[in-house]
RNA sequence: GUCCCCAUCGUCUAGUCUGGCCUAGGACAACAGCUUUUCAAGCUGUCGACAGGGGUUCGAAUCCCCUUGGGGACGCCA
């Protein structure tokens, strides 16, 4: 049965390559009927934080990325203590202070077999003796990483390609050990646009900020999963359980792929467009809460309606609020830019006037109803709908961007349509947008 | 600097192992059109790549070598 983990160190959050990472160790699991287990690498007590272990809990969970086993390091010193003694009494390992240091073999040369490429080998002049526990009783990552692989016997080690250079090291000490290495798979890295390695100044690295920002779950995941890996065809959209029926090791490529920000905002879109729309609506309520755009007495059936009209405009949550935000306040901010185009204008104050009129008239108050006023109102103008239209969505709306006009008034209720046009007209009479 | 890894459109990638089906396919982005009250969605189309050079072969994106480019590792961090 295959066994696999993630490891991560809780001296930061979870980065979004170490959530690729932890992904594909959990398919390979799931794929495969086999184990996943988390392993938290807590050795470094004192950049070790629970705030970033809580942090990563929640994120993994977040995911829908589950183990089946936990263990902590920092509750395993006297394991790797013993085994350090192994080492130091057979003569593999002398002593440096309190320190216990592996000598490296002079003149030998190290092979190892990478799934994904090949065999690689290294030369151990290239390799410093390497310590095994510290001056201070804690174990050194090498060393405690083969020790836990091997107890918990791992049979597939799946991470990043920067930890080839670790690799001979770490086949070193399983041999002094007596111990059986398990396979190496080595996944490419993810990097950021300039092609290095992924770090915050290439903009959000945590999941959490994803999180925050309303990217959905599932979106990260599919996003990430097809991120070096992909199935052969030509389908993209995957769920946590399609991936786990068509993941294959096999499939998984060698080249660092750089995060396109552009596509995973593309993915969660299609999420959300697609998304139920109560459930959508669920997720969108805590987001305007926060905005103070809504409190305890929100009418539902109505916000759900409003929702409807939005989801195929939302790259993330977050951006409901602000393409939507004039629904939720009066205080309309107008774009001057779009008040210099489509509200001055000769005859604006005369047609929003009678757009008022017309709006006044229309019962019952829906988007068929409005509409039918309107294209009545603009035949007997003789103009066309747009030169009504555009004047009236920036009175409304403060911008020259929205969903169907109808619909928008229909949502925003007769009265504040109303008074938002007249308002506009005594600002433009007024000559207040004039700066 | 030393060692290691990698190399197909701007980006993610298919094709590479098992050479011919590749006048290199798909998706995102960009651009254009349809629809139309704007935007989005949707549909249609356009632009766009085998890093370079040598081999091997009847034939190379695919195999080999070199060059170049990029990345990573060289901690009592993990």
């Amino acid at each position: 049965m295959p066994v696999v983990r993630f490891a991560p160190s809780p001296t930061g959050f979870l980065h979004i390559g170490g959530a690729r990472t932890c992904l594909f160790n959990w398919l390979y699991a799931r794929s495969t009927n086999g184990k996943f287990i988390l392993r938290i690498e807590d050795t470094d007590q004192v950049r070790s934080e629970k705030k970033y272990l809580d942090e990563i809990l929640d994120s993994l969970k977040w995911l829908g990325l589950d183990w089946d086993e936990l263990y902590y390091q920092s509750e395993r010193f006297a394991i790797y203590q013993e085994y350090a003694k192994k080492l130091l009494d057979c003569g593999k390992a002398y002593k440096d202070g309190e320190a216990i240091i592996y000598r490296i073999p002079e003149n030998a040369q190290i092979k190892f077999f990478d799934v994904l490429r090949g065999e690689i080998t290294i030369g151990t002049e290239q390799l410093k003796d390497q310590v095994l526990m510290k001056s201070d009783g804690s174990p050194a990552y090498n060393f405690c990483c083969v020790v836990d692989d091997a107890l918990m016997e791992m049979t597939h080690i799946i991470r990043g390609d920067d930890h080839i250079a670790n690799t001979p090291k770490q086949i070193m000490l399983y041999e002094a050990l007596g111990l059986k290495p398990p396979k190496f798979v080595h996944i490419p890295m993810i990097h950021g646009e300039d092609g290095s390695r992924m770090s915050k100044r290439h903009g959000a690295t945590a999941i959490t900020e994803y999180r925050n920002q309303g990217y959905l779950p599932e979106a990260v995941i599919n996003y990430l999963a097809l991120l070096g890996w992909n199935p052969g065809t030509d389908k993209e959209m995957f769920s946590l359980k399609t991936l786990v029926k068509e993941f294959s090791l096999k499939r998984v490529n060698k080249t660092a792929a750089i995060f396109d920000m552009t596509r995973l905002n593309w993915v969660n879109g299609q999420y959300i467009k697609d998304m139920d729309i109560d459930k959508l609506t669920q997720m969108i309520i805590p987001v305007l809460r926060e905005k103070g755009y809504i409190n305890d007495n929100y009418d539902r059936k109505w916000l759900t309606g409003l929702i409807e009209l939005y989801k195929t405009r939302l790259p993330t949550l977050a951006h409901f609020p602000k393409l939507a935000g004039f629904f939720f306040t009066d205080e309309i901010e107008y774009e001057q830019e779009a008040v210099d185009k489509f509200l001055k204008i000769d005859n604006t104050c005369d047609y929003l006037e009678k757009f008022a009129q017309a709006l006044e008239k229309s019962n019952p108050f829906d988007k068929q109803q409005i509409e039918t006023n309107v294209r009545v109102l603009v035949n007997a103008l003789g103009i066309n709908a747009g030169e009504m239209i555009h004047p009236v969505r920036v009175a409304l709306t403060g911008g020259p961007v929205s969903p169907g006009i109808f619909e928008i008034i229909e949502f925003l209720g007769k009265e504040k349509s109303i008074s938002r046009i007249l308002k506009v007209v005594k600002k433009l009479k007024a000559k207040e947008f004039d700066i």
